[in-house]
DNA sequence: TTTTATATTTTGAGTAATCAAAGTATTATT
DNA sequence: AATAATACTTTGATTACTCAAAATATAAAA
């Protein structure tokens, strides 16, 4: 139905209108991510609101209807689970399986989608810890915070990275900030905006304030100075 | 470097123009196989020409160059790795496996058919028995005859299916005729033009020629009247 | 409030692939 | 040899996507 153009302006736009409740996306913002001039994106997001898809906003921006996030919902589980197939089954490098998925996730059956995720035993989340959505689009998403966010002496489990860059990707496996692992923060400096992690087993990272950001880990620890529960 | 039309140009190019020392593949053809207009054919193929893959020969026809070939031989490759792929790994039935593959052909990197080439152990022939190029663009073809070229009571081996259609297949496999099955001729009518062959611990299946003719065999019997070592 | 900078939209044009229908060449038939 | 049938090519138009550059609206600065 949905042309591979159309399935990554869609995808695109649903990751950027994520956590934010009726804002609309800027035609800039939406142009650099899919690519493209900001006059094609214009040409193109006319087109999908046309169709349905998307509320078009001149001078404002762009935002999915709830057609539009369903179908982005389906492209996105597509490139999830295709990732995590990708490097569970086939042994590809987590850093590339991102750019492979990005052409497959437009060519894959649904007969195919459905034999890799029995095969993958249906997995709720890809190689990055991102969550796949369910097959009627159903996607839970449980709020994590950040590395940066944590103390000296924390200990805690990664359970997302959020940068799918592969120089980002290949640092983070180099030093064993994958999802999974548990890591010991060592010192935080604030006013230096940096912090030491130390994954188990393995030696300390130096970590900017904007790096620990991309690092979403479980349990939460509770803040130092503040506890709900006194 | 090449699109994907062009790559299916060129595979069906490949594939019509085997067999045929020399001989120029007529736009009709070739339009079917494509599944364009003539029109349509002429066109593309004038650039593909341009481009030196093929040699195009105004109401004649058109003929790979050594270039084109090449190029076809990986297409064909990912094509027929794909199929092998999809059966034994993902469990897709085989009659579906072929339009699969059709897609996916296009997209998959070197890097990922490395990978599938590998799980499956460097395999030589697709779940058809159709063998698999090398990576370097080597194809064996291995000479074999049909069970229409059988007699009665002679015992064969099914090697390679030659007819993509979803229908023949389902029809052969739900007969028992696969390749690696055994089956031996029960009875020949040359004048009804159809033969009785009966798959290893199966019921008869009654074959027109055509039909028969579609199924390739390993080895091949020696002919009832005339043999070449007496 | 006028001027300037920035973001966005519009316009005009180009590429790749396609079809329908008209035109042309090549065979086959009478 | 003239005619009819067939295959092929050409023409003109369409769809989907794209960019560069000009035009316009909005926000920021003076
Ligand atoms: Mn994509
Ligand atoms: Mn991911
Ligand atoms: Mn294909
Ligand atoms: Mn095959």
């Amino acid at each position: 139905m949905a042309s591979r153009t159309i399935e990554n302006y869609l995808k695109q736009l649903w990751l950027e209108q994520q956590d934010t409740r009726g804002k609309y996306v800027p035609m800039g913002k939406l142009a650099a991510l899919v690519g493209v001039t900001a006059g094609t994106a214009t040409t193109m997001v006319k087109a999908i609101a046309d169709s349905g898809l998307a509320k078009y906003a001149p001078r404002a921006g762009v935002r999915l209807t709830r057609a539009g996030e369903q179908l982005a919902l389906h492209v996105l589980r597509r490139h999830r689970l295709l990732e995590l197939f990708l490097v569970e089954i086939l042994g590809i490098d987590w850093s590339d399986a991102h750019a492979e998925a990005e052409e497959l996730e437009h060519v894959i059956s649904e007969t195919v989608l459905a034999r890799i995720d029995l095969l993958l035993g249906h997995p709720s989340v890809d190689p990055h810890g991102d969550p796949i959505p369910s097959s009627a689009g159903k996607l839970e998403a449980p709020k994590l915070c950040s590395l940066a966010e944590l103390h000296t002496g924390n200990t805690t489990i990664i359970a997302r990275i959020v940068d799918q860059s592969s120089e980002f990707l290949r640092f983070a496996q180099s030093s064993g900030l994958v999802p999974k692992a548990q890591v010991v923060i060592e010192h935080t400096n604030p006013q230096a905006g940096a912090i030491s992690a130390r994954p188990d087993g393995k030696e300390p990272v130096m970590l900017s304030m904007v790096a620990a950001a991309k690092f979403l880990v479980r349990p939460c620890a509770a803040t130092r100075g503040k506890r709900r529960n006194k």
